[in-house]
DNA sequence: ATCAAGAGCTTCGAATTCGAAGCAAGAAGA
DNA sequence: TCTTCTTGCTTCGAATTCGAAGCTCTTGAT
């Protein structure tokens, strides 16, 4: 990382610029988060986690597993349960076996759910375009896109933690 | 995630480049902090909202009333009336009236928190420089640090559609 | 001074989360 | 085939979260 870096006995301290950097990414994001939930509860009566859900399945026509939806979206397996409960109650989605491993639930949208998030996403593409897009000319907006896709890389091939049982992937919120 | 190219209906979406900016942003960011909990829980047997509330308290001699500490680590009210219930329960924090105002209620780290905070903060550091500041050069960082605290600032800035003051003030961390 | 409006916290209820434990279906192997 | 291990998902309990409503203190206007 960088050269010069500050030291306090044995402790090696980011220098303030990068401690900025986190900060500022967390805080960022969590004020981001708060808004585009609200835009889509108001519009949609969906919270952001089901628009994600959504939009993951959007792409895929023959369905996705719930570990497929899970690892998609960086959520837990069992709160992952939970709200694919609420969407297909909701008549969002559809959850059946999948042909080839009878333990698997495939998810599916239904037109109900591509309808919604019809909805409810030019609103959302607008509160992301006010309080992101809006912040950064485009010069800075590639730039964020390609580090951010470079740390979250990054992470993903991090190796298991330290004294974990095999190499299996988590997934959790916030 | 990495997406296919959304179109719904003849909705115009932002351009692929822009996407990929939010969804790594949001999904670096929630693997980020989810290893950063799992590290605090472990050496120091905090949360990461929890860790944040003794950072922030720990720049500050005089101690914060409870909106002000709310702003800080963007948070509800009344979440962190129950986070402070239980770090004062725990004995990290105090809580008493503000000498000034007798609505205020001010709240200060104790030195068994700061104990705590002394504990768990290489950990801390170390996990963050694994996961950020490993991914990404030395340029890049700064690049992300300028970048997300414009975007902070701007969030900050906006009208928020009704609701109360928007503070600003620093968050915790390493 | 008195009343009304506002500010600061807490309480309350409902919703959401996660991890651990449990259950059922595949895979491996002897 | 018959264990035994693994994988995919759900259930369960406990913790956390938020917004709305409530309480107390402060401020402003009359």
């Amino acid at each position: 990382m960088s050269t010069d870096d500050f030291m306090i006995g044995d402790l090696r301290l980011p220098d303030p610029g990068q401690l900025e950097a986190y900060f500022a990414l967390t805080e960022a994001v969590a004020l981001l988060q708060h808004q585009v939930d609200q835009q889509l509860r108001a519009e949609g009566g969906i919270s952001a986690v089901q628009f994600e859900l959504l939009m993951t399945l959007n792409g895929s026509s023959t369905g996705l597993t719930m570990t497929q939806l899970a690892d998609g979206v960086v959520y837990s397996r069992s709160g992952l349960t939970y709200q694919a409960g609420l969407l297909e109650k909701a008549g969002l989605v559809t959850r059946g076996p999948s042909p080839e491993d009878e333990r698997a639930t495939l998810v599916a949208i239904t037109p109900k759910g591509r309808e919604i998030v019809g909805r409810v996403l030019p609103g959302h593409i607008e509160v992301t375009r006010k309080l992101l897009y809006d912040a950064v000319d485009e010069a800075d907006l590639n730039r964020l896109g390609r580090i951010m896709s470079q740390v979250r890389d990054h992470i993903r091939s991090e190796p298991p933690r330290s004294a974990g049982p095999r190499r299996r992937r988590r997934a959790a919120g916030i």
